[in-house]
DNA sequence: CACCGATGTTAATGGTCGCTAACATCGGCG
DNA sequence: CGCCGATGTTAGCGACCATTAACATCGGTG
């Protein structure tokens, strides 16, 4: 037990920082920011406690950059296929395809994605709110171009609802095989949006 | 300061423990459980602190029965609901109309009720579980009857899919009126339910 | 009208937690 | 091969927080 101090004192760091974020993610998702301790999050992976302020200077900064590293990727993700698609509809396709696969992949980090911004302070939580809001409106734009005619607030309202749908994927995880679950989330994402509106 | 304290002391006990539910439930929505401290959920009703448990034997109580009365309430409506319909068409709508109704009415409460239930410990937390699944049974069956030959596991899935549809409201709160989002929400979580699904 | 149960108040307590300090170990580089 | 930066470790420290204690006030009731 004390024979071998040594053996992972500085063994083991490929990238701690991903490792750390990885690990935090899920904690974070089960019991939310302030149900984990600097312990708990340490312990994750390997090391023991006040380890992680060698990566980040703080707890409020570790989900800052976990926060800010999951929008900046759907941003970006979203950006390249709306640009990539032939039109509209095959923009659509491929957006709600890249973001099933991304809630069926990393649950955990969609989970704090949308539950854990309250607690970045305000220089960050800005910015996190900036990416967000650009990813939404890759989808609005594409949605306004399918149904002219829409009110864009509509148009906002749906794209944000249907957010919730795909989101869902952590209450009713395992309980179908995942490429069933992706197929059932994108067939209802796309009828829900497809949908006759109020005010047509 | 000192001049008038028994102004406040016995006065306006009217209903404390359903105000003190009512508070606690937009402050565990905001911040989460963890979040909030005993002494904010006193001043959020106008006492200080302690008082909170001359009306609840702790924290974690306040949350399990704050958790008990929506799922109960939830449960109970739907079973009416269903009950009430001429089949399971009109039955699929009116457990529409009401998801809707309470999403929009009470989105902290919803909020809370798919967000904490980690945080309940185990006595409670098997009762919240099996009335949750007592009202998603209400609409498993509903489904079931309207789309015979869909899987079980298939036909839960959507129905859970169909909740986070509905339950987004909190993320696009009053960016629509009440009445235009009630709307949409129904024909969105409709037609969501009604896709062509795969497996069909 | 004295008493009591319901409901509050403030002060104290014990535990937990984020964070810092002081010290150790290792790989790589001059 | 000795030094240094990166990365860990354990021990404390100060703050916060849920809960309890001790004491007050009021309305109603016998």
């Amino acid at each position: 037990m004390v024979s071998e101090p040594e053996v992972n004192a500085v063994r083991a760091a490929p990238n701690r920082r991903a490792q750390i974020l990885r690990a935090a993610a899920e904690l974070f998702a089960e019991r939310g920011f302030h149900g984990v301790t600097i312990e708990e999050l340490g312990r994750a992976v390997g090391t023991s406690g006040p380890a992680l302020y060698r990566h980040f200077p703080g707890k409020d900064a570790l989900l800052a950059a976990m926060l800010l590293e999951v929008s900046e990727r759907l941003e970006a993700d979203g950006r390249a296929r709306v640009h990539a698609a032939a039109g509209p509809a095959a923009a659509l396709d491929a957006l709600l395809r890249g973001h099933v696969a991304f809630a069926l992949g990393e649950p955990a980090l969609i989970t704090v994605h949308d539950r854990e911004l309250g607690n970045v302070r305000e220089p960050d939580r800005r910015e996190v709110r900036r990416l967000q809001r650009a990813y939404a409106e890759q989808w609005v734009g594409v949605l306004a171009r399918l149904r002219p005619g829409l009110p864009p607030d509509v148009v906002r309202a749906a794209v944000h609802s249907a957010f919730g749908l795909l989101n869902s994927t952590p209450h009713s995880a395992g309980s179908l095989p995942a490429a069933d679950m992706g197929a059932l989330l994108f067939r209802m994402g796309r009828a829900a949006l497809l949908a006759p509106f109020p005010g047509e």
